[in-house]
DNA sequence: GTTTATCCTATTAAATCTATAGGGTAATAT
DNA sequence: ATATTACCCTATAGATTTAATAGGATAAAC
């Protein structure tokens, strides 16, 4: 399941995306436009800032603004910030790989070759896909 | 993130695949070769039991054996019993439709063209593996 | 110096996942 | 028959994660 977090962060960097400056916008604006809980969402952009996809200004006429290029942000990022490892199992994770504690041998493990094919074609999707495509013509089917 | 009821899960399955015989293994046998909560897997045997991929014996003698062969097991029926939807949210999904509470349209939403793609991306490998795929020679890379 | 709006940490509330408890039921063996 | 074995089934507790809120600190604008 996709979080709320993620949702809720890909929400608002559409919402950024689609304007045609890049002057600074209120968090309220955003929240109550797409619908999200202001507290909520100070913090995911906030996480968003800190990890470099937006930039922000204080006081009178502050807000939060797009850094980069639309085209420039893949979903792969995006994804990894909000939504952690892409992979579904640390063992398999590019980024964030770790042992399974409960996996002898990954050489053995039944599942391992099946979560590494998920993986790759998860990557292939994000890889492919930028903040810029979101915000075109929605994908057929 | 797979949860350890999938993983043990399939655990259990590719277990009795890769057996000889079709004859009822035990859960403690299981439970115990595989590292897993004996009580939990219980659990988790009784649902594939429910769903037609296992069959049971009670008594002396007993235990739970594959009811179908491991071609016949595609992942796509065995993920969607033990980890729910594939898709990442419910208005993309085929098996589990709704619409989201928080998303006024479908075809506006920017969301929603990127998680069709992700979703016919993992419907895509779990369509082309089958439980029998597990038990082979793992997956290059 | 007052207002505005982001910054930041901590905490609570809700939901989900994992595991366990404990007795019921049916089959087998003797 | 009856004792034993092993699955059947529901409910519940514990742990973890997610979602949301609270409340003040900081910095910019006017």
């Amino acid at each position: 399941m996709l979080s709320k977090k993620t949702k809720y962060g890909l929400k608002a960097l559409t919402f950024l995306a689609k304007r045609e400056n890049r002057d600074p916008i209120q968090i309220a604006e955003i929240a109550q436009s797409e619908n999200i809980s202001q507290k909520f969402l100070e913090s995911i952009l906030l996480t968003l800032r800190r990890n470099g996809f937006l930039g922000s200004k204080k006081g009178k006429g502050g807000g939060y603004y797009l850094i980069k290029n639309p085209e420039d942000i893949p979903m792969t990022a995006i994804m990894r910030i909000l939504e952690g490892p892409i992979a579904m199992v640390p063992c398999v994770s590019l980024n964030f790989y770790e042992k399974c504690d409960d996996c002898p041998d990954e050489n053995t493990c039944s599942i391992f070759g099946l979560m590494l094919k998920v993986r790759d074609a998860n990557l292939e999707v994000y890889r492919n896909t930028s903040l810029a495509d979101l915000i075109g013509i929605k994908t057929s089917n």
